[in-house]
DNA sequence: GTCTATATGCCGATAGAC
DNA sequence: GTCTATCGGCATATAGAC
């Protein structure tokens, strides 16, 4: 379960937040190398200098959005998936995922696009320290791949660790290429649900080659 | 159909290509921005001032190692398909064109991989540059799908560019996952392949939901 | 073709005034 | 809490010897 989203102390803190979220925006624009402190200050309405009063460095500022960018998505799929009917099934379940992950990623993005966009590019303690996040939230759907394995909805010879892989990839490709005026989020998630489930191809009796 | 991997004057050129060669790794190891010119350089054995000789700054040494990484697997998944026998359904074309990214990625993917991880880093008239090769090698997927939706291939409410976008970021996915020693790439294309046609989900006669 | 040396500028981070 | 000023370091790029 992630925890909400407040800083180390358990504080909310206006300034803090509004640098976390320059710094995400800037970030996803820009990349993390390219991206200066005074960059972050300045769309922040700040000076550079005056940034370490809130975090000792720059791989704090970026470890933190990291981090954030996973569990404002792990969260909202969570709880989308916790919301639904008691008896809804493995299809369901899968649907619904999808469909929240497209919109928390669409909708309020910066943190978990900078997040896709920049951990490539990050200090390698900073990946690590994101590594525990990453998993947790990957375990939601490995989760979610093994029961349906278990209860018959998806094939034995699924392997539900490949899938999640190539699933989170596909999931997180529209920060690169989605605009809002083309169709809705939610239908873009109706697309790749069913992909998912029944792939592309016109089904046959055939030997499925 | 993809030129000729040769400089724009039309010559082979060692050196050059071997500058091109570490650019690739060290841009895929560690970034864009935080690779140097004498890191390039001393990967290569040389002095940073020396790359001026063969190149006319930093943009142009990636810009060219981007363009290669889309080419060298356009022209291996080209070459792929069109070795196919004649009457070579679009099923087998799929899973051929599938087969053999992963191969180009995965075998000798330095140029490819730091396209992938990359791309988003470079300036923007670079980023500008590259996507004509990018557009160049996406319509060799667009023609795949929508050739394979008018033989009846792939279902009638299926998206063919959609799916295209879905399915690279899926193919591109493993340079961040992949170890070789967990499974044979011919595997996973196998793998990826069954849930681009036909998905994960158990076939049924039902709604489909 | 490759080298050394260097010009010029931005970087992350710190010190101390207010 | 935010500012100004500045440190030391490394970046890209250039000039000219060999």
């Amino acid at each position: 379960m992630p925890k909400p989203i407040v800083d180390k102390q358990g504080r909310k803190d206006a300034t803090r937040s509004r640098i976390l979220d320059a710094a995400a925006r800037m970030f996803n624009e820009n990349g993390f190398a390219a991206t200066s402190l005074r960059d972050i200050a300045a769309a922040a309405d700040m000076k550079a200098g005056s940034l370490y009063y809130h975090f000792d460095s720059k791989e704090d500022i970026v470890a933190e959005v990291l981090d954030l960018g996973i569990r404002n998505v792990h969260e909202a799929v969570e709880a989308a998936v916790a919301g639904l009917p008691g008896n809804s099934d493995s299809r369901r379940k899968i649907r619904t995922a999808i469909a929240a992950h497209l919109e928390a990623l669409l909708a309020h993005g910066d943190y978990t696009s900078a997040n896709i966009r920049i951990f490539g590019q990050v200090p390698a303690e900073v990946r690590k320290r994101n590594m525990a996040v990453r998993d947790a939230y990957e375990k939601l759907w490995l989760n979610l791949f093994e029961q349906a394995q278990a209860d018959g909805t998806i094939r034995k010879d699924v392997n539900p660790n490949i899938l999640k892989l190539f699933l989170l990839a596909a999931l997180n490709s529209p920060v690169e290429w989605y605009r809002t005026d083309r169709l809705p989020v939610a239908e873009l998630a109706r697309l790749l649900a069913d992909y998912t489930l029944h792939g592309a191809a016109v089904p046959e009796k055939g030997t499925g080659n």
